[in-house]
DNA sequence: CGCGTTTTGTCAGCTTGCCGTCAGCTTGCC
DNA sequence: GGCAAGCTGACGGCAAGCTGACAAAACGCG
């Protein structure tokens, strides 16, 4: 398992790649984000993990080229601490999962071998749960095969329930995923978007379970 | 399950609780030291979940004094983001796990379930005892490897006693739990739960000892 | 900018099914 | 037998969740 970690701070960086070396990856790391896209675009990694306060180039533009360039393998993003904005725009970039920081180093273990085991089981970024199908790279979706075209919040929800898709997820934490911390939101903005996401997905998809939460039927398949 | 959360932030303390109550769990709150002290000596909690940062007296300094009494229930604590030196004197003092803010909710319940699990002496997300099985992943029962589908409050009320299986469970203690002290429920209520969720279960699962209360039939497996 | 189009939050009304209450019954204990 | 603890079926209130409609943003495009 080869490991790329791109971070500029270089206490967290050596931080994060002895725990890495530690868990069994083998971690190269780099501060630089032109040096970052060249080694993630002419290497073999099974995992980058990806610092978005770069220096030089915006981590945010280098996962973009990589995508761009066609590069598939897992990225797990560390975004800033309360930055809603940053989380959204690596998940629209192409990122698989992210961690804000400050993050615990044994929280980063778990994600990088979630990430890394799930890359193992598929040949690309394509989550399947049941009938469904997600591509975090195009950011598409298809049940049975057949494309469903979402608005970015359907598929940021979508996207969510698929990554957790084992377990039942309250509706308190698909809202702070949606919307962030600060809900000034009415109550039922989630239930609206998905009475609308259903609708295009067909029903059997979105379980709920009343006083527990939502869920993918057929789970993790 | 029951949680005491000790938190003076107010909007912190909202998310927690509802957050907490969410996943399953009864969520009480105080922002006072002295109060937490008096509760957490006083009553029965699965986990409490402590903020460092207090008035009127030192998360800390409630924590050593309950350890001094001899209380062990496990204590989840909330250190401030970068602060090493919170971190060791919180294990120092008899946490059981520390959690630095800010952090995601979703992680504070991962966490909140994990040490609820280590406490009763079990390791994994699937608890069982005798034909009962109970994946708090999923938030679904079964018996025997059928799968039982039941309410939030039938799912609650069982979970509790798989926790403390071993031992008989007087109802008052059932229905503090499920609905807390200060509710004054009709004392049938919980009898009226306990038929409905006797016919998902089946008969043999769930036992009563007239006077003294339930108990999981074949305990801890 | 200005205008159409799409997305998304809000509101109101509706459906569903949970669960507390009640009334009557059964069981165990003295 | 008598009493209290506990069980159970029925019922209805009510809150969670769903949905259609509308309006306000957001977006795209000249």
């Amino acid at each position: 398992m080869r490991i790329l970690a791109v971070e500029d701070d270089a206490r967290i960086a050596r931080d994060i790649k002895t725990t890495l070396a530690d868990a069994g990856f083998r971690v190269e790391t780099t501060a630089d984000g032109e040096d970052a896209w060249f080694l993630g675009d002419t290497e073999e990694y099974d995992l980058v993990v990806l610092d978005l306060g770069l220096p030089s180039m915006d981590g945010l533009a280098v996962l973009k080229k990589w995508r761009a360039a066609g590069r598939e393998m897992p990225v797990l993003v560390l975004t800033a601490r309360g930055s809603w904005q940053e989380r959204v725009e690596g998940i629209e970039a192409g990122a698989d999962d992210y961690l804000p920081k400050p993050f615990r180093m044994e929280e980063l273990v778990a994600r990088a071998r979630a990430l890394v085991r799930r890359a193992a089981g598929r040949g690309s970024a394509l989550q399947q749960a049941g009938p469904l199908a997600i591509d975090t790279n195009r950011m598409t979706v298809s049940v049975n095969g057949v494309p469903v075209s979402l608005t970015a919040l359907e598929y940021r929800l979508i996207a969510y329930l698929a990554l957790h898709g084992d377990r039942v997820v309250p509706p308190s934490e698909l809202l702070e995923h949606l919307y962030g911390d600060d809900d000034a939101r009415e109550a039922n903005a989630l239930e609206a978007v998905m009475t609308r996401l259903r609708r295009k997905l067909g029903t059997g998809v979105i379980g709920t379970r009343r006083g527990f939460g939502y869920f993918l039927e057929g789970g993790t398949a």
